[in-house]
DNA sequence: CAAAAATACGTGTCTATACATTTAATATTA
DNA sequence: TAATATTAAATGTATAGACACGTATTTTTG
């Protein structure tokens, strides 16, 4: 499962960065099916977890439905859905916001904190196992991702 | 846009294997929207891109829907029906498989190859526009997904 | 201030992903 | 060889991604 050329039966890339980005799109549906495995037994997707933390991370303080989009990692997903989906779950709260009437406050309820934090147990070392580096390599490739996007 | 935290608004991680798997999640579909800029005027998502570049690369010889799936970046993706919406476009063409009468022949059709074809001048130096990167960090960053997918 | 522009959110639609299940054909083995 | 297991492909279903569009509200500006 080592090389890329391997795993997709490919023999060779016109150059480096032709190879790379096949090799990000295949890593990441690496992840995402580990995390998967983990997110399963909770009924929650890698997106809805997001936001999830998102919310988690606010303290208590409400966010809007476009804050969470623009915070989100795929940026073309549609919060406004998932914001419902988790509602529905009574894992976050929707406040309508009173300073201005288009935008909706939402929140994370007691019952999203709890199931974040039961996650927490089964998530804790899921990165540093899935992720066969050192923690040096780590450091040095989210460095290289940041330049990358550049 | 430069660093994650920057861009997502998120102030810290756990560790560098923690932002390290949020940091290749972002840069995939930093990578699948620019994408998805080129490919939309052919009509084809990038897993229809990718399974006509597989077949492709048989130089004329049927592949299988199995061994398809195989080869694709998505591996719980269904080759079975994006094979199925090529050939509603006449890009690829079905044949049953005489040796095992389970198995379908998939082949890229005449104008699957000229789609192809003129794909390639659009994608012709997407991919190091795309990415940001030196050749050196380019060949450095494929060696690390390899490792990290261990 | 009225008209126009911008913004926030929701919805509609098509495609893709994830995963379970079904059906047909082939392989295995008792 | 008949019964069983395995395999290939297709299908069913729910959720998500991509993107256009609609509606209500607020901002801008002429």
């Amino acid at each position: 499962m080592g090389s890329l050329e391997e795993a997709i039966k490919q023999k060779e890339f016109k150059d480096p960065y032709n190879k790379l980005v096949v090799n990000l799109l295949y890593t990441q549906s690496y992840l995402v099916s580990a995390q998967n495995g983990i997110l399963k037994p909770f009924d929650l997707s890698p997106e809805q977890y997001n936001v999830l933390r998102i919310l988690r991370g606010q303290n208590g303080v409400p966010t809007t439905v476009s804050s969470i989009q623009d915070r989100m990692l795929n940026k073309m997903s549609n919060a406004s859905r998932l914001v419902d989906k988790l509602k529905s779950k009574h894992l976050v709260e929707r406040r309508e916001c009173p300073s201005d009437r288009r935008q909706v406050d939402i929140l994370i309820t007691e019952k999203g904190l709890k199931m974040l934090d039961d996650l927490q147990k089964s998530m804790e070392g899921f990165n540093s196992q899935v992720v066969n580096l050192t923690k040096d390599e780590a450091i040095l490739m989210n460095n290289l991702l940041d330049k990358l996007r550049g």
